[in-house]
DNA sequence: CATAAATTTGACTCTTGAGTCAAATTTATT
DNA sequence: AATAAATTTGACTCAAGAGTCAAATTTATG
């Protein structure tokens, strides 16, 4: 009997799969970096030594490349949100929560993208949605530990855009071959973060 | 003698020099609510009254446009960070500063926009320098803080940094028209900025 | 009113980059 | 090797939006 895990590098949908999940990243990368309009895919096809026609094998406009990119950051960010956190207090948990966002942003090639307004109205609606889902989350989560004694009062939805602002402001200025660590820059930013609203 | 400040609203230089001030922070609106890129010229001078081809009379490019509204915002902190500010400690000048930057950004049209690199690389290292000194003034505050005593140990830098996002990420999502005053979200911002830093 | 300066416009041009497609090439299968 | 499927390409089309310009219109001035 064959071994089917030696076979799937030879698997072809398995392959398709990876190498679409490749230029997504790049042009992820990409988009980051330059913003979605300065990013042609020209470009992005070139970086990974192929030629735009061959990219437009495996997407089907650009506009979806921006949109799974987006979908990317949400789906890390809900598996992060799905994992049980430790600690006995909401602010604890929170703590928990918000190092694992900075190692994924940094450790990753998934990261937050500001451009939303370059998506049809479908998509954006989509995003927006998503978006929500998790800061309303994060917020339940704020208002429970106001409740638990552990983080003082004030509006929620406050404290939460102000630390979610470090988190996207993040992919303005992280490089990942810079001096600064993903790990120092994680454990730094929770410390700030919890600091900012305990009680 | 004629009264030259009643001549003013008729003064032709002025005029001009005041439209197109209009006309830059229109730009700024659109470029902040829906990216330097999706914001096209025609949109913006139809929401002024005006044709395409009568916003060229004012300004001479759209990267131009792009340029003074960095700049704008940046001219608007410098004058912030120039203004002495009190407080004993510096975590206190601080708190301070950080309060009339947030009110400035939701009281003023100015904004504090990302889309650096839709600038040509002349103009890009220019706003780029600008965000650096005011990047290293405020480092310098929170320096002075770790050594007066009033701003607890660990990288300047990402210090600024975190709380430096929250004030990005307000372009994203702050409204004028909704629920939240500027005076409030500055009051509440101030004091997690604190809050996250004090020793 | 006549003249000149300032302002605005319609109708263009030009560039850039997204997206397409038939044909060529590579890779796997019998 | 022959065949078929998967992948890549060169050479295109097309749309959108920036920027121009001569002519029209408005505003101020003697």
């Amino acid at each position: 009997m064959t071994n089917l895990a030696l076979k799937e590098p030879f698997n072809r949908e398995k392959q398709f799969t990876a190498k679409r999940r490749a230029v997504i990243l790049a042009a992820g990368q990409a988009f980051r970096r330059q913003g979605y309009h300065n990013a042609s895919m020209t470009k992005i096809a070139a970086n990974l030594g192929l030629t735009k026609a061959a990219l437009y094998y495996y997407i089907h406009n650009k506009e979806e490349v921006l949109y799974e990119c987006h979908l990317m950051a949400y789906d890390a960010m809900d598996e992060i949100l799905k994992a049980k956190h430790d600690g006995a207090t909401a602010l604890d948990k929170l703590e928990a929560l918000y190092v694992d966002f900075v190692n994924m942003l940094t450790a990753s090639g998934v990261s937050l993208l500001t451009d939303v307004n370059s998506l049809g109205e479908e998509n954006k609606a989509d995003v927006l949605a998503r978006r929500g889902k998790i800061e309303r989350k994060i917020i339940r989560l704020v208002k429970d530990g106001q409740k638990d004694g552990s983080i003082r009062a004030g509006d929620a939805r406050l404290h939460v855009f102000f630390f979610m602002g470090a988190l996207n402001w993040l992919n303005a200025w992280y490089d990942a071959s810079g001096r600064l660590k993903g790990e120092d820059i994680a454990a730094h930013f929770a410390l700030q973060m919890r600091a900012g609203i305990r009680s």
